[in-house]
DNA sequence: TATCATTGTGTCAATGTGACGCAATGATAA
DNA sequence: TTATCATTGCGTCACATTGACACAATGATA
């Protein structure tokens, strides 16, 4: 056991090394993405974060983009490597560009930690600008995996973050009030719930998104009008008190709703 | 005259050489913002679009990131670049990064009309993904500029918009988007209305802004109370008919609802 | 079998919205 | 000078939406 570590802890700093010295004729310049995903679970939102190996400071999953990979590609490769997961809600929130984002001295100092020198005229020394995606994924489907570079990658409370690297709780946030403001105008649910789900489910959701609780009948009421709903004839099973029914999403009226964003306003 | 053309011309040709040659020492690679542009005239709004050099493609503005500089300073000082205008409402909507969005002939045929010989190595050559900003401007107050790079710098109605080169006409839609959705959330017209207008002026803006007619009574009710108005003991002078009252924005509430957003929704 | 948290359904008043009426205004035409 | 008429200011009305809350039905647990 011990020597496996070994060999892949050799292997990982390989690769490590490897992208160090070649990143540069692999990547496009100055450009990463960095991807707030959010899943729902025990009536809360949470957020995949990893835990960076040798700092241990904690951050969104994040990567480059290959010289001749679309931004929205890119970030949906980070996604698959990173919880195993292909065709998810994925949308693209905000650009973060200060000059001083960047935290140079965090590569040098996991990279020297790793056994790794790192010229100052590196590629990853360099500053970058950042893409930020979110992803709205169902939590009971995903499998986070750990990387060469960071040692966990778990799910967190919103009420409970840890302070991020960089400008990461930053990214965070804003991905956060932009979900926020989506929720009123394009239906959300087909990606954080399983299949079947019952209408207190949806509506944790929504508070949990909302941060705010809801009136139960209004929320029903308001749900239904917007016609994207089944019910189906079953009941939720096993559960104490009254079970309540079952719905599911009418798949094609819900992309028609995410596509055209409900009315509102003028 | 010819002589002073002759010697702007020269000096052009220097600050574009110097540009191409150093370029890849002044600006971060891979990334560029582009301005939609708008304004409002003769009720009806209007995008600012270049027509370039040599290629007499017609484009959004747009410049290069320094080295040091925040994406938001970097296109505010494009428009104050292009426009003579500080001070204005400036807001990054989406970044677009396909990785075969960019022309990379359009530089070759430009800069070989203009005598220089550009290296394929070139950074100008190399892919780009760009930060779009949309900002709004007062019309009468906008003194378009001629660059280097560009032959004409004028206003297009937003109904008879040119084929614009690369990706720019798919830029200047998500603009358009963006804005038509910000306006159900957030107050506009400061930043595109004189300091005095009537209520029919502002209402024009925003048929002009939606591409839809509205009711008259109906919007200056609606309009009445988010509250971000004053109503002024003037009318409004030299007009045919009846003379419409003078408002103005109550600045400190108008920015108090930018910030906060009217509710609706959840 | 009684209890009780939870669900399904509905009511009601207050508010917001869309469609439209009508008199006042004041430049323009007769 | 007076009549005309496009436009403005200020409503009304029916209808839809919203927030707050009532009450009976359900069905696992005590």
């Amino acid at each position: 056991m011990r020597i496996l570590i070994l060999l892949s802890s050799m292997a990982a700093k390989r690769n490590i090394e490897s992208i160090v010295v070649n990143g540069a004729s692999i990547f496009l310049p100055s450009v990463s993405v960095d991807c707030v995903i959010f899943g729902f679970h025990d009536n809360d939102m949470k957020v995949l974060l990893l835990q960076m190996k040798h700092t241990d400071e904690f951050g969104l999953p994040g990567g480059f983009v290959l010289k001749d990979e679309a931004l929205d590609t890119a970030a949906t490769r980070v996604l698959q490597e990173r919880i195993g997961l292909t065709d998810i809600f994925l949308q693209q929130f905000a650009t973060f560009g200060e000059p001083n984002r960047s935290d140079k001295k965090f590569h040098v100092k996991a990279m020297k930690k790793e056994g790794i020198t790192i010229d100052k005229n590196n590629w990853l020394l360099q500053r970058f600008i950042t893409v930020g995606y979110y992803a709205l994924v169902d939590f009971s489907k995903v499998i986070p995996r750990v990387d060469e570079l960071s040692v966990s990658c778990s799910w967190f409370h919103l009420q409970s973050l840890p302070t991020l690297m960089m400008d990461h709780n930053h990214i965070l946030n804003k991905a956060l009030e932009t979900l926020q403001q989506q929720i009123n105008h394009q239906p959300i649910g087909y990606n954080l719930l399983p299949q079947k789900f019952t209408m207190p489910e949806l509506q944790k959701l929504y508070e949990a998104i909302l941060n705010k609780q809801l009136d139960r009948r209004n929320f029903q009421r308001k749900i239904l009008v917007y016609g994207i709903l089944k019910k189906l004839k079953e009941v939720k099973q096993g559960v104490a008190h009254k079970a309540p029914f079952l719905y599911s999403f009418d798949v094609k009226k819900y992309n028609q709703a995410l596509k055209n964003g409900y009315t509102g306003g003028w």
